[in-house]
DNA sequence: TATACAGTGTGATCTGCGTCACATCTCCCT
DNA sequence: AGGGAGATGTGACGCAGATCACACTGTATA
């Protein structure tokens, strides 16, 4: 076993099934999905698909996560959304027959099952639960876009971008081991500050000087991967959405 | 009849129906969604969903455009999309039953059929065709956000953002009566100045001191609401996405 | 132990465009 | 016709943040 990373190939025996909104479907159907799927396992930095590639199929993301992005001819990125693991990736595509919308990344170590684009329609066409669930996918990507929206146009200074991407990050934090210190969310950041630029739509060194500012104010607190939140009102009172 | 405008309330008896992704379904399910929708017809300027209202259910847009906005609690305004006929408005929130992602304003007089959120979803699973649509409709609409994320995100200017948005819709040019001048594309424009200003994300002044400067430039021609791209090239060349 | 390279911090400079302030201009409405 | 409101044109000003330039850090590679 390479990575000393579990592989799970068997959807049945997968632990995580009733927690992903795909893969928690009837027993049949999970067989079937079982039968038309590719397993495969990703290092990070792994390109799963590229921006404007001629759709092959979707990939659900089984474990790690992945970054969404687009970018101009200009060579400019922007990241769409990161990905979490559950998440049917490169739906668009598939179902309308058209180009990938955006270039999906690994940023950690990663396992997917990849569906051919043919067997995919037909499995959808097969079993109607499969169209709710794809639906809901659709919606949630939706979602996040108009959220990116909001942010990219409605706030006044990057700081408030920023200070929205950190609070954001803030609803799925870290199980702190001091969580006694109620006021303090820790939260695991794996990006970059390029990344973060590319997110919030600024530059490298506006990120910096932004995070820099936060740390001096005593907001937050930055270990390594390990980010803490210290005075979440604050970052809320500069958030105007 | 008020307005002097025609109503459609027979769905079957609907001559855009079979161009029509939401309406075009099986007669059966024709017949269904004629008994459970209802039809009303609204002047320029209604609001059929405020963002942040609880889901009601879902509008099919039969005939005229309508406005999808965000507002900041600051009340600056963004747009996220024109709606056109044929479209079905308010999927997101009536399929995952959460707050309206956006306002929708009616742009010109427009009749709708709407469709309670209950009787929709039954709908929906009674009819696994109705699905495919649905997901059409989503895919739609990550497409329109996709695009409007890149607009902001990745132009460098707003001489660009706006050249872009003419560009777009240069896509449906008018039946020019004078299609021989084949390089001079007619379109028609209803939003003001403020609301070009809410689609590239700027001022309206701004948006004022461009088209001034394309006018000058000999690069468009406004005449009311008919515009008239006189050197799509130029426009091209500023945009780099 | 050196070397390389990716990621980060920070100063100096310059500019696009947001904002304010006002002057038209174009339609309604009575 | 006339007046009022909404839409548009245009000048002046200031500043947030892009850009360039470089120093510093940490951690993989040879």
């Amino acid at each position: 076993m390479a990575y000393n990373f579990e592989i799970i190939e068997d959807c049945l025996k997968c632990t995580f099934r009733e927690h992903r909104l795909f893969c928690d479907l009837p027993g049949e159907a999970v067989t079937k999905l079982q039968s038309i799927k590719a397993t495969s396992v990703y290092p990070k930095g792994a390109m799963l698909c590229l921006e404007g590639q001629a759709p092959r199929g979707v990939y659900v993301l089984c474990t790690g996560r992945a970054k969404l992005s687009t970018t101009s001819s200009e060579g400019k990125t922007i990241i769409l959304r990161i990905a979490e693991p559950g998440e049917v990736l490169g739906l668009t595509a598939a179902l309308s027959n058209t180009p990938y919308e955006a270039t999906v990344e690994t940023l950690e170590l990663s396992q997917t099952n990849f569906i051919p684009q043919t067997d995919f329609i037909r499995f959808l066409q097969e079993y109607p639960d499969v169209g709710m669930r794809v639906a809901q996918q659709l919606t949630h990507n939706c979602k996040c876009a108009y959220t990116e929206i909001r942010s990219l146009g409605l706030s006044n200074s990057v700081p408030e971008k920023i200070a929205k991407l950190l609070l954001n990050w803030a609803e799925h934090p870290l199980d702190s081991p001091n969580r006694k210190n109620s006021s303090e969310i820790a939260i695991r950041v794996t990006l970059t500050q390029e990344e973060i630029a590319q997110f919030a739509g600024t530059s490298r060194e506006t990120v910096s000087r932004v995070l820099g500012d936060f740390k001096k104010k005593g907001w937050l607190r930055i270990k390594g991967a390990t980010w803490s939140i210290l005075n979440k009102q604050a970052l809320e009172e500069l958030v105007t959405t």
